[in-house]
DNA sequence: CTGTTAGCGCATTCAA
DNA sequence: TTGAATGCGCTAACAG
């Protein structure tokens, strides 16, 4: 039963209106009532209500924070994480609460993802870590709640993304191995219903087509974004080509596991075998030899996020698709 | 503008009070009468107001998870993020909504953390990342809000919470390292604002101790369980006491960098030093060599935390100190 | 089995 | 400059 603005009208004798409009900063309050009603309100420690007041006004400066299949994606969390600092960091600053929603959450409760949005008036959202085949996919490109992709490049009325320039991003990468002299180089992608797996290989051909040299379909492997993927990637690639000088992963650890299985089979890193990985998480720092990669601004990628999410609340903006540059960050892997 | 009981009333030519009695499966309506109801409501696509329902009801079934300075502790995502899913996993599985706090967001409104919590009517708060030096340590442990931390150890009223038994699991550590024959082993520990800390000097102490070996402040240093930190202080050690044949740490990224550095000055791993790590993070298992540690089931705190929350305000239980069991990990690095 | 009434805490007309 | 009245969407007595 906390203090209620009655409470707070009553000791200061005054009506609620008075104290509604004092605590909202109207100046048609009396300079003394005013300091009377803060006064008392301070002694009482009135809390105005969140809840009532969303109730009146009909907003609720609640944003969702969806992050697709939780749990399954505790091995991001090197990348999610700083995602999701960047999007609470900006919206908090803006006034705006975030409401952490997974879709396990969603069918725990046999409600649709949107549904449980809606029935908490959830004024948007921000969706990460969901592939392109997963079965809310549909929900999120069709629903008129505003929403803002991280890495989900889906545009609609109410629907905008943020994500890092991937084509270049790849490009980068390779480039700086070609430009090493690397000829036959291997790419491990993530699995293909990532959005950026697309991307990152567009870049990789690209790269390869500007410096003349064909494709090879044996120097090319799908895999799952994590360490034991690009461990088994590697093996795979190196018995396909076993003329490799050169890999290009497409997430830090994969190149971590690739790494390792290197080492394990006796190739040295950089002389034989170079790497590059896609992240620049904390951890590509700290391997030996550092891992030469292509960074990505994860902070600022929530941010953003939130930004463009506020822009289409608050000043009816149009939904985009914003690109981030990416960097290449030379270490000793190459 | 969503559509409300109202206007499912309406449509179904019912008085708003039957629809909300079917809506919260009451028996006392006639069986027709609620599957036309239902039926209508899918129609039109009702979805009832939290918002309505928490200010009627007088609980928002809303908690919030606080983590002290967000933008700060993002170095330590491979331990907050899984605690994270634990928390919110039970959390959302018993219909509670997940609300992100951080310190900083208050300090910029503002308003202490409290009082964040108190106008969103946020009926509890799960706390992590927080140092026992915080200004809003206090608040934490005199506020009426029911509470639980992480790693933190306060205990009142309203307050309780989880952690892991860290002096058995550096005893455990540390047996290891003697069972090895080891006597001169140095300890990094974390900064000693921290309630781990304490616990796992404890723990390195009574090892000792047990072992009939007396206690060396030269083979002591405190760090700030990160990579940098655990590389410093390592050269640190080794130049008071050059004679150390193990070191434990009390995080795995301050083993990480400690080993970074015994590479770097040609130290073998685990011939000329062995080394004991804190946490089991999955960094763990993929440095060279996989590195021997101690383990903390991350993702149970997070539930464990949720349940003694949710006892709290459901079953009024009493807030008590949960400790959870630490197994050591054995890998090459030992 | 169903409807009428009241009220949760607040913001906002409209009068005074 | 202030207050009384109304309603946001919903639940819960209380009557019928």
């Amino acid at each position: 039963m906390p203090v209620t603005i009655r409470d707070v009208a009553r000791a200061a004798g005054v009506s609620i209106t008075t104290v509604s409009r004092a605590f909202n900063g109207y100046d048609d309050v009396g300079p003394d009532t005013r300091k009377r009603i803060l006064k008392v309100a301070k002694e009482l420690n009135y809390r105005p209500s969140h809840v009532a007041r969303s109730l009146v006004l009909q907003q609720t400066q609640n944003v969702g924070l969806l992050i697709s299949d939780f749990n399954a994606n505790r091995g991001a969390h090197h990348f999610l994480f700083d995602v999701m600092a960047g999007v609470h960091d900006r919206l908090a600053s803006l006034g705006y609460d975030v409401t952490l929603v997974s879709t396990t959450t969603a069918r725990q409760r046999l409600v649709s993802y949107i549904d449980f949005c809606t029935e908490r008036r959830l004024e948007g959202v921000i969706v990460m870590g969901m592939r392109l085949d997963d079965p809310y996919m549909q929900e999120v490109a069709e629903a008129k709640l505003p929403s803002v992709g991280i890495d989900l490049p889906i545009l609609s009325r109410y629907c905008g993304y943020v994500m890092t320039d991937n084509v270049n991003g790849a490009k980068l990468g390779m480039q700086h191995l070609l430009s090493k002299g690397h000829r036959r180089i291997g790419f491990v992608n993530g699995h293909q219903k990532a959005a950026v797996s697309v991307d990152r290989m567009r870049g990789y051909q690209l790269a390869l087509e500007t410096a003349g040299i064909d494709s090879d379909p044996d120097l090319i492997v799908h895999s799952n974004f994590l360490v034991e993927g690009g461990e088994a990637a590697t093996e795979l690639l190196l018995s396909r080509a076993p003329d490799i000088t050169a890999i290009f992963y497409a997430s830090d650890l994969m190149a971590l596991g690739g790494m390792r299985y290197l080492h394990r089979v006796g190739k040295r890193i950089p002389e034989d075998v170079a790497v590059v990985g896609y992240d620049n998480v904390d951890v590509a720092e700290w391997s030996t030899p550092a891992l030469t990669t292509v960074s990505q601004r994860r902070f600022e990628m929530g941010v953003y996020a939130a930004d463009m999410l506020i822009g289409m609340l608050q000043r009816d903006e149009e939904p985009g698709g914003r690109l981030l540059p990416s960097e290449l960050v030379v270490r000793q892997s190459t």
